[in-house]
DNA sequence: AGCACGCCGACT
DNA sequence: GTCGGCGTGCTC
C-alpha cells in the first residue's frame, strides 16, 4: 500500500504530501517515522492509495498503537489548508499533544503497593521492633498507597522489606495526571430561570448557529450546562471553550462537580504531562467534554453534540502567530461535520458576530436580565478635566473617594480597574481631551520619537506633531499613563488598615500567583483589588459592591479601528462584576472624553444602541466588518531586502486591484514597529470587500509567498488583531 | 528543516 | 594548488 505522508518538519517547502510505501497496514491518521533526505523524520499519514508515480520509500515503523488524528480532524486540517492557507503540518500539530510528538512524556508509571495478604496474618509474623513495618500494614488495610508516598512517610528499608517478605504487592500503574481533580464538589441539579428555560428552548429549536446575547451575570453558564448534559444523554460529546485567562479553579470545578471525571482540561497553563493525559483522555472516549481555551477546539472527540465559545468576543480566539487561525471558523466546520450545535454567548458580541446574528445568518437568542432579578450596577462617567479645573489632581476622582470610603465603612469589596490598553504613545489634550486622529481612517495617531510625526497606523498617512491643542489652543499634550503599583501605593496611603491587592501581568510570574491574588480578594482577606484586563473576565465576586476605572478612554485610542468597540465590551464586563449578589452595586468611570458614545452607551447598558452606531462608522470608513482587511507583513533581517519584499507585493497587489475591483485600496509602508528583534518589517494593508473575498484572498496569499524566499519572510494576517 | 552540491576568495 | 564561504535546490 502507498501512504501519503505529512513530513513533520514546518516549512512551506515540504509541505506537501510524500509518498511511502509499506506491507503493513496503517490506518490513516497515525503517526510513523519515516526516512527523508538523509535523516528520519516523524510524520502523519493523511491518506493511502494504490499506487504512485514516484519511486518510494518504505515507512519504518507506526509511533503509537493507534491513529493519532480522527479523520474529522484529519479533514479538518485540509479544509484549513485550502481555505486559510494553513500548513498541514501545523493544523496536524494543533490535533496532538507537543508531548505525543517529541516523545518526551509518555504515560507516567508509578509503583503502587497493595497487601498481598491479610494483614492479621502479616502483623503477626513481624518482629515485635518491626514497628515501622507494622504502621505501612495498618496504612495499607484502608486501601493501596504509591511506593513513594509510603517511603517518604514511614522510610524506604521498611517498605522494602515488606515487599521482599511478600506481604505487600508491588505494581506499575499508570498515573493519570488530572489537573485539580482534588475539586469535587456536590452535584447540583441545574435549575433554570423560566428566562433561561426560554433561551434554552430558543437554541434547540434553531437549526442556526445561536448567537446567546445575555446581560453579565444572567446565567449563560447554566444554560450551557444544561446543553452539554443533553449531548452526553444522548451519547454524543461537547466542546466548551472559554477565554484564556477566564479558566478558573472556580469554573473548572463547577464543571467537575456537574460532570466529574467525563471533562477533560485542555489549556496552556498545564504541563505537557497533563496536556497529554487529558487528551488521551478524550482520544478514547474516556471523557466526553472537552473543556479549554481556543486550542481545545481541536479536541479529539467524534460525534460532538454541542460547540460553546463563551464570550466569544474575547480576541484570544484568533491565535496571535503561526498557525493563525479563526476558532469560530474552526468550530463551525466541526458543528457542521457532526452536525452539532454552536452556541456563541457574550454579553458584548463582536460586530462581526452580531452583524451576522441581524442579517439572519445566526438566531440571536437574548437574556435581558440577571438571574433573581438583581439591577444592574448604577454607571456614573466622571470628567477628569472636570476635575483638574476643580483643583483635583489625584488619580482619584472625588465621587470615586467618596464610593471607595463608604464601600470600606460597609464592609464591602471594591475592584479597581486600570485600563493598560494601548502600547502606543497616542496624543492627548489634558485640558479638552482632544486626540488627533487620521483624517481618512477614523483610527488614533501614534506618535513616533524618531521623526516627531504622527503616523497612521493602517494607511501610513503622517502628520506634523502639534504643540497645542487645535480645538482649544492648550499647550498641555501628554501621553500619561498609570501603573498598578502608584494606584496601590496611594490606596494604601489612604486606607492604611485595608489590605489591597494587586493582579497584572508583573505580579503573574508563578503559575499559581493569579490563583492565591484572586483566592485571597474571594476569601476577603484583601478587601480592594487593583489590575489589568486579567480582573475582567468572567469571575463571581459576591461581595463586590463597587468598581472604579481609571483612564476609561486610554483604549480608545488603540491605534486600531476596533477601539471604541474593545472599550465598549471592556466597561461592560468590568462593571459586570459589581453587584452580583444581594448587594447593590455601582460603578465609577473615569475618562476625559466623557462625550464619547462609547461612555454614553454603556453607562445605559444599551448594546443594540452602541452596535448601530459603530457599524455605520465602520460602514461609512469602510472597515470590517463591512470589509476585510488583509495584511502583508514583510521581514527580513536586511532591510534593503525586506524593503524590496515589501514592493514586490505592494505591487503585485496593485495588479490585483486593477484587475478586480473587490480589492478597493492598497497602502504599503514601514511597520508601526519597524523593527523587532533584528528584523526589518514593513507592511502592505489592503481592504477588500466582503464579496470578493473569496476570489481575492488566495491570489493575495499567492503573491505573499511568492516573496517569500532568500532571507524574506511574508506573514499574512486576515483582520489583524494587532498592529506592530 | 537539514544536507549536499557548487562556484568564487584567502591561505598552509 | 586547496579549504571553506553560504546561495540554491531537493527530500517520496
Amino acid at each position: 500500500m502507498i501512504y501519503e505522508v505529512i513530513v513533520d518538519i514546518s516549512n512551506g517547502e515540504v509541505d506537501r504530501v510524500f509518498d511511502y510505501s509499506s506491507e503493513n497496514v496503517y490506518p490513516v491518521g497515525s503517526r510513523v517515522k519515516v526516512p527523508f533526505g538523509k535523516t528520519f523524520t516523524e510524520g502523519f499519514i493523511i491518506g493511502e492509495k494504490e499506487t504512485t508515480l514516484v519511486k518510494t520509500k518504505d515507512i519504518v515503523r507506526a509511533e503509537d498503537d493507534f491513529a493519532a488524528v480522527k479523520p474529522e480532524l484529519l479533514e479538518l486540517v485540509k479544509f484549513l489548508k485550502r481555505t486559510q492557507n494553513l500548513r498541514l503540518i501545523d493544523s496536524l500539530r494543533l490535533c496532538v499533544p507537543s508531548g505525543l510528538r517529541g516523545n518526551a512524556v509518555k504515560t507516567l508509571k508509578k509503583n503502587f503497593l497493595t497487601l498481598a495478604v491479610a494483614a492479621e496474618d502479616a502483623k503477626s509474623s513481624l518482629k515485635a521492633n518491626s514497628v515501622r513495618q507494622g504502621e505501612v500494614i495498618d496504612r495499607l488495610t484502608a486501601g493501596g498507597e504509591y511506593e513513594s508516598v509510603l517511603n517518604k512517610e514511614y522510610g524506604a528499608s521498611a517498605v522494602k522489606s515488606l515487599i521482599e517478605k511478600g506481604f505487600v504487592k508491588r505494581e506499575q500503574v499508570a498515573l493519570r495526571r488530572t489537573p485539580y481533580s482534588g475539586l469535587v464538589a456536590e452535584k447540583k441539579e441545574i435549575k433554570l430561570t423560566p428566562d433561561q428555560q426560554r433561551a434554552y428552548e430558543e437554541i434547540n429549536n434553531t437549526d442556526k448557529t445561536a448567537l446567546l446575547h445575555g446581560v453579565t451575570g444572567s446565567g449563560k453558564t447554566e444554560i450551557y450546562m444544561r446543553l452539554i448534559s443533553d449531548a452526553i444523554e444522548k451519547g454524543r460529546t461537547a466542546i466548551m471553550l472559554v477565554p484564556e485567562i477566564s479558566l478558573t479553579p472556580q469554573m473548572l470545578m463547577l464543571f467537575r462537580s456537574r460532570f466529574g471525571d467525563t471533562v477533560a482540561l485542555l489549556h496552556s497553563g498545564m504541563s505537557d504531562g497533563e496536556r497529554y493525559d487529558e487528551w488521551l483522555r478524550l482520544h478514547r472516549g474516556e471523557a466526553k467534554v472537552a473543556l479549554g481555551a481556543r486550542s481545545a477546539i481541536f479536541a479529539p472527540l467524534e460525534n460532538v453534540g454541542v460547540i460553546i465559545i463563551d464570550e466569544e468576543h474575547d480576541n484570544s480566539y484568533v491565535s496571535e502567530s503561526n498557525p493563525r487561525f479563526f476558532t469560530h471558523d474552526v468550530a463551525a466546520f466541526r458543528a457542521s461535520y457532526n452536525d452539532a450545535k454552536l452556541v456563541l454567548g457574550s454579553a458584548t458580541p463582536s460586530l462581526n458576530t452580531y452583524k451576522k446574528a441581524l442579517d439572519g445568518e445566526y438566531e440571536l437568542i437574548q437574556l435581558k436580565n440577571r438571574v433573581h432579578d438583581n439591577a444592574l450596577p448604577d454607571m456614573d462617567i466622571i470628567d477628569m478635566r472636570r476635575e483638574i479645573r476643580a483643583g483635583n489632581n489625584g488619580m482619584f476622582s472625588r465621587l470615586l473617594l467618596s464610593e471607595l470610603d463608604g464601600c470600606m465603612k460597609r464592609n464591602e469589596q471594591a475592584m479597581i480597574f486600570i485600563n493598560r490598553r494601548g502600547y502606543s504613545s497616542f496624543l492627548r489634550c489634558k485640558a479638552c481631551g482632544y486626540v488627533p486622529k487620521c483624517t481618512d481612517c477614523e483610527v488614533s495617531l501614534t506618535y513616533h520619537r524618531e521623526d516627531d510625526r504622527l503616523k497612521c497606523h493602517y494607511c501610513g498617512k503622517q502628520f506634523y506633531n502639534l504643540d497645542s491643542c487645535p480645538i482649544c489652543g492648550n499647550k498641555h499634550l501628554t501621553q500619561g499613563r498609570i501603573g498598578t503599583e502608584t494606584v496601590v501605593e496611594e490606596l494604601q496611603r489612604l486606607f492604611p488598615d485595608v489590605e489591597v491587592g494587586r493582579l497584572d501581568n508583573d505580579t503573574v510570574t508563578a503559575k499559581d500567583s493569579a490563583a492565591k491574588i484572586l483566592g485571597d480578594f474571594r476569601n476577603g482577606k484583601t478587601r480592594i483589588l487593583v489590575g489589568t484586563q486579567m480582573i475582567v473576565k468572567g469571575h463571581d465576586f459576591k461581595d463586590v459592591t463597587l468598581v472604579g476605572v481609571l483612564d476609561a478612554d486610554l483604549s480608545l485610542y488603540y491605534a486600531d479601528y476596533r477601539s471604541n468597540e474593545t472599550t465598549f465590551q471592556l466597561i461592560t464586563q468590568v462593571a459586570g462584576r459589581a453587584g452580583r449578589d444581594a448587594l447593590p452595586g455601582k460603578v465609577v468611570i473615569q475618562t476625559y472624553n466623557p462625550n464619547h458614545y462609547v461612555f454614553r452607551f454603556a453607562r445605559a447598558y444599551d448594546y443594540e444602541g452602541f452596535y448601530e452606531k459603530e457599524a455605520s462608522v465602520r460602514e461609512a470608513t469602510r472597515f470590517p466588518p463591512y470589509s476585510k482587511i488583509v495584511r502583508i507583513l514583510v521581514k527580513s533581517e536586511d532591510e534593503e531586502k525586506a524593503l524590496k519584499g515589501a514592493r514586490e507585493c505592494y505591487n503585485a497587489v496593485r495588479e490585483i486591484k486593477t484587475a478586480d475591483k473587490s480589492l478597493f485600496r492598497v497602502q504599503a509602508m514601514k511597520a508601526p514597529v519597524g523593527r523587532i528583534s533584528n528584523e526589518y518589517r514593513f507592511q502592505v494593508v489592503c481592504w477588500v470587500e466582503c464579496e470578493g473575498e473569496e476570489k481575492i484572498i488566495p491570489l493575495i496569499y499567492k503573491e505573499a509567498e511568492a516573496v517569500n524566499k532568500r532571507g524574506v519572510v511574508t506573514f499574512l494576517e486576515v483582520n489583524p488583531t494587532s498592529m506592530r
